[in-house]
DNA sequence: AAATTTCTGATTTACGTACATCAGAAATCG
DNA sequence: CGATTTCTGATGTACGTAAATCAGAAATTT
């Protein structure tokens, strides 16, 4: 059995007051007496029952997500697990509020975090993007003492606390290698589709991608990156537009979101052109792209890890507890039309 | 706040006592008595609070953990896992004892799982190998009502109760398509190097690859499959052979453990052959060769998960609980020299 | 209608921790 | 040395559930 605070007020030949005092950093403890305590405790390996503790206080973490609006699909999932996660608030004692931002719209953003100072939170996490203002928006929280969580993409200079999120650059190489590899030693073009180089998550990408396709496929080139906002119809008339232009292009790699208009504008131009594809984000539309061939590879990020990560790091940092690195690590997911969940 | 007993109690105008036999599925309850009670639970939404349910019963879950012996780096891996497991069992109440039996032993398989008949367990996982005799034993501990949990590789016909690992069809389906694809248009043979057909998960790797071989590739040809045992020293040998025996190798997949004889064999090749090289299991080995190009791709089951996975299966079946079938789903991961963790 | 059996209610203790109160001991100060 | 101040012990309640006991009500049988 597992040893409980009596086993430490036995231990130390104390009551189980002191022993009250020394767990919950209460005052009213001499040193000496303290150090005993300590001392009974790493000696009999006592680790407090966090269930039990819990019950006991009662406590509850407001928890506050800030999201970007936009109606492409992976914001949509982002947004559903969010809300999943409200419902299973009550067993988790976390009160979660959404607030919807503008997407990469700085000020929105920075009046959004702002509004949070001075407010009783256990933690904030936010879809950010990255721009100084944010930063300093973020720190006044930070100082304020309350944990701060980046999803999805990163800031490049604060003090958040955490990423939840994959690393981009990795990603970015590893489409350039599956492109690469997947083309063999052919010679053309390649397309890419961003969102917007405000983030930093399609930066990084953008920078992995281009150092591999730079270093180890000379064959291949780079074609200057089309920006579509994540907006299906945007992306849509960009990639049909670059199609029609080169008639080199034999491989895109869309490393943003609003890919149901890229599919539109693959399907257009298909059987004629043969096309080698990588993208970001498993959705419904890409999921059906890869199945019929008009995507080779989609890379993941699961969006319902990193909300639950999100959601640990936060409650663990609100208690003063650090956070195990490798446990909050999120992976990159590879989809092959073979290997689809 | 969330409803609790009291609530019940009061919302179906019984007493705590009522409810807690309704709740436990305990004698001494009229049927309109608890049919009254099971619409309030309904009725206000009430959910156990797990933890404190735990608290209060105290229960500790008894489990086994049959594993194989072999010096092969991925059981190792799997060994190091439980024991990890038993780590923490203080904190999740499990009792973790591991077994272990030779690998590909059907007797010995058979013979541990009898042990264990009449024992009062919460559970029994084990990687089995695939065998009527094996079927039966699991049968019989099923048939004691002592949840059976297949790890890694599964049974064809047996009552376990779940299967934690991965898609392996699904694997081998991938495993081809990425060597397909890798080598472009090529014409030439493919050695594939296995464990042993004994068990499931090796011949249904061999079959979604040989699937997509024939149906996708058809100018690459399979050789006859290799049988390695996952002995490192043995697979080292018959992959040498292979290799001098025949010119037109230009591809290679092992679909089974005992990659460092394999890559032993690869590197006294290298560089005047070239060869695309696709395994399985992501340790030490197969994480430095992926990384000085010796191997091209690594699919990865993860180990600590299938365990954690079974362990938490193990626990709700012994509580007449359901399992969320989509959480215990093993994903296969896919690492390329970019994406390593 | 009495005797029995089957339900139900009321109450209590326990799990391991948090937290509050109050009395008394020990240390420190003047 | 007495008067504070600081520390410590003893004790109780609470969190939400499990589980046991016992008395009494309701239903069923005789």
């Amino acid at each position: 059995m597992r040893p409980t605070v009596h086993d430490i007020a036995a231990a130390a030949g104390v009551s189980l007051a002191t022993v009250d005092r020394v767990l919950n950093q209460r005052p009213g403890v001499r040193l000496v007496t303290r150090e005993k305590v300590e001392a009974a405790i790493r000696q009999i390996g006592y680790v407090r029952d966090v269930a039990a503790a819990n019950l006991a206080k009662g406590r509850i973490y407001p928890i506050v997500f800030i999201l970007p609006t936009g109606d492409n699909s992976f914001m949509h999932g982002l947004r559903s697990e969010v809300r999943h996660a409200t419902l299973r608030s009550s067993f988790e004692r976390t009160e979660i509020r959404i607030v919807e931002v503008p997407a990469f719209d700085v000020s929105a953003l920075v009046a959004a975090l702002d509004a949070l100072q001075g407010r009783d939170l256990a933690g904030v996490a936010l879809v950010a993007t990255d721009a100084p203002e944010v930063w300093a928006a973020v720190d006044r929280l930070v100082y304020e003492r309350i944990p701060v969580v980046t999803l999805v993409s990163d800031l490049t200079d604060s003090a958040r606390h955490h990423y939840a999120g994959i690393d981009n650059i990795a990603a970015g190489r590893t489409a350039a290698r599956l492109l690469g590899r997947f083309l063999g030693g052919h010679d053309g073009d390649i397309t890419v589709l961003a969102g917007s180089m405000l983030v930093r998550d399609h930066r990084e990408r953008l920078e992995g991608f281009s150092a591999v396709m730079a270093a180890e496929f000379p064959r291949l080139r780079l074609l200057p990156v089309l920006e579509g906002r994540d907006d299906p119809e945007l992306a849509r008339s960009l990639v049909s537009k670059a199609l029609s232009a080169s008639k080199d292009i034999i491989g895109v790699y869309s490393l943003g979101a609003g890919n149901r208009g890229l599919i539109a504008a693959l399907k257009a131009v298909r059987p004629k052109r043969e096309l080698t594809v990588v993208v970001h984000e498993l959705t419904q539309h890409t999921r059906a792209a890869l199945m019929d061939g008009t995507i080779d590879a989609v890379l993941n990020q699961d969006a319902g890890h990193e909300v639950r990560s999100a959601i640990r790091v936060m409650k663990a940092k609100a208690d003063g507890q650090s956070v195990i690195a490798d446990q909050e690590r999120i992976r990159l997911d590879i989809f092959l039309k073979d290997n689809l969940p």
